[in-house]
DNA sequence: AGGCGGAATTTGAACGATCAAATTCCGTTG
DNA sequence: CAACGGAATTTGATCGTTCAAATTCCGCCT
């Protein structure tokens, strides 16, 4: 192994001076860099990052917890962001360190422990809850985090001091039951979870207002066009069958879901049906579903976790909108026809 | 942050000696031990894992390379699999490095990188491929690094040295078209991958050998009951219809995955059809499928990384059996008829 | 030519832990 | 009661890097 004396053994300089060339390059003279970097190359000289991490006290690696194991149909979005968090953070020289918990508390355990042997810098954290107690001690320690998904229900002042990264379920909505209306259909459904829930009281919302604003349904009109289910197949099912009873005239299906999107499917009632987040059962079956721009999501975080990381410690926070972003996401027709 | 010097002070100690009560307990008096302990409790003492990183070289850690993006349909037994490895790592104090690399010379260049840094103890890999430049690297430089999957075509003395685990397709496609048998088919079809691929040809063997040894078939009149086509739900569908064509008493399927299955699916042509690796698309739709025992393979994986790490870098190598495991999948009939 | 001052480079110290060797402790034994 | 010896504990050195302070370099001005 090769540590940065040999390289200034070789290149004549001291110690110093190497870790100049790779850290602060500008403070050292052209001619000495190059020479420098040649003798680097030449001996495959990597740092060792653990050294470093200890005079330094940061690591340029963020954790982010998986959830015990996949769930099935729709689970896969945080898997896709897992990939594009990685890709992303390695544009910026980010690592990402993977860590499992039983439950929020044993996640703040895990917290501690990364934190302290300074093997993490940042985390990002999914699913945030009301009264999360993931964000009082994250906060109470000043510890860089982004969470995907804005942490609902909050007061603002405390709302305030976070940042996030989500998607604009509300006009992903509306875009698809916009797209519905414009290709004529007009009663229009909407199956959807249980109130109260951050998502998806926002993505019933969406639709209700777009069937009240350009549709000229009524709020008492459009109450009965919508259910309500747990995520589940069977349940949407029979949700979907219920409303077409209910509703005759029934032309079309926005779902929150593209589990519920696909019980409306197997529901046979033959109407197109719109679902949410692009999953692989909405691709492969062709129907249409709203996807989320997983992609942006991830440069997003990782923007917004280097600002914060490189943030001095008592640097004020930047300001909100370098902090919060709220990406739109777009409604994407599948090729194929429903079987 | 409160270290070691500060632990040793308060319970009247030296450094060392809380070092051993961490790390050797057994060589530390009982009754020193719980005060210690006591204190480490007290004051909230976590070990700075990269001090300790610098020391012993080595990380507790091990990296796994995760794919530029999730490709849709099937993509997502790797995920689950990174799942069950992080969770599995954690029981054996093992944490999960996440990279992403464009290629395997780039994959290559960040084991250099993980590995100069003691970030890294082992690898994870997958997808390996005839020719795999990963593997000379890696058994080059004695990296302890296990497979998932079988090193195919490889010369029995390098294969011999390799670290696998893998699920046997040619067990889980037995299963499938017996279990097809059983049920009183006789005329059942495959639809797999082009030859040569290692899974695929296996799988296929499972099938044919099925049909020749346990239903009464030839070798030459099962050739005209199987297709192979790229991964893929159109051509698939196609592929289903041709056999169909050929063999119009066809009366079941069996696919080398569920996408091709899904194709056979949609092809309208009525029969039963099981895919294989038990996706998301099986389970929502509800059609058999052969599923691979993940998280038994995670637990494979961690336990013969486990061994491999502890070996001192000139003991031997632990015998085959314990760095080889060839684990069986099982066929799930899932709930539902489909659509 | 001597002195000045900013740029470039080097030197000393420290980060927190573990290894290896040295020392202390303490019960046994002659 | 002193010497012995194994167990328990402490001390000195080190892992590879970066920070902060000290030193050297070198062009330029008077």
């Amino acid at each position: 192994m090769t540590t940065i004396y040999d390289v200034a053994t070789a290149a004549g300089v001291s110690r110093q001076t190497v870790s100049n060339v790779l850290n602060s390059p500008e403070v050292v003279r052209p001619a000495t860099r190059e020479r420098v970097l040649a003798v680097i190359n030449q001996l495959g000289y990597r740092p060792h990052a653990s050294a470093r991490r200890l005079r330094t006290r940061t690591s340029s690696t963020l954790a982010i917890r998986i959830a015990p194991s996949g769930d099935g149909i729709s689970g896969s979005i945080l898997d896709t962001l897992l990939h594009s968090v990685t890709v992303h953070a390695r544009t910026r020289g980010l690592r990402v360190l993977l860590f499992s918990a039983a439950d929020p508390y044993d996640e703040i355990e895990q917290f501690q422990d990364l934190l302290a042997g300074s093997d993490v810098d940042a985390f990002i954290i999914t699913g945030t809850t009301h009264e999360d107690p993931r964000l009082e001690w994250l906060l109470g320690r000043h510890v860089p985090f982004v969470s995907f998904g804005r942490p609902w229900g909050l007061p603002a002042e405390e709302s305030q001091a976070i940042s996030w990264v989500d998607v604009d379920g509300y006009s992903g909505i509306r875009e698809a039951t916009r797209s519905l209306l414009s290709s004529g259909h007009h009663e229009i459904g909407f199956l959807g979870w249980p109130s109260p829930s951050g998502t998806g009281d926002e993505r019933r919302r969406g639709w209700r207002d777009t069937m009240t604003e350009e549709a000229g349904w009524t709020r008492a009109d459009v109450t009965t066009l919508q259910r309500a289910t747990t995520e589940g197949i069977s349940g949407a099912k029979e949700a979907a069958i219920g409303l077409q009873q209910a509703h005759p005239g029934l032309d079309a299906i926005v779902c929150a879901s593209d589990t519920l999107a696909l019980g409306a499917i197997l529901a046979d009632i033959d109407v197109p049906v719109i679902g949410f987040d692009s999953t692989p059962v909405s691709v492969s079956l062709g129907f249409p579903s709203v996807a989320q721009p997983i992609d942006e999501v991830a440069h997003a975080i990782i923007e917004i976790i280097v600002r914060l990381v490189e943030r001095g410690d008592d640097d004020p926070l930047p300001p909100e909108e370098f902090r919060q972003r709220l990406l739109l996401p777009h409604l994407i027709q599948h090729g194929q026809a429903p079987s």
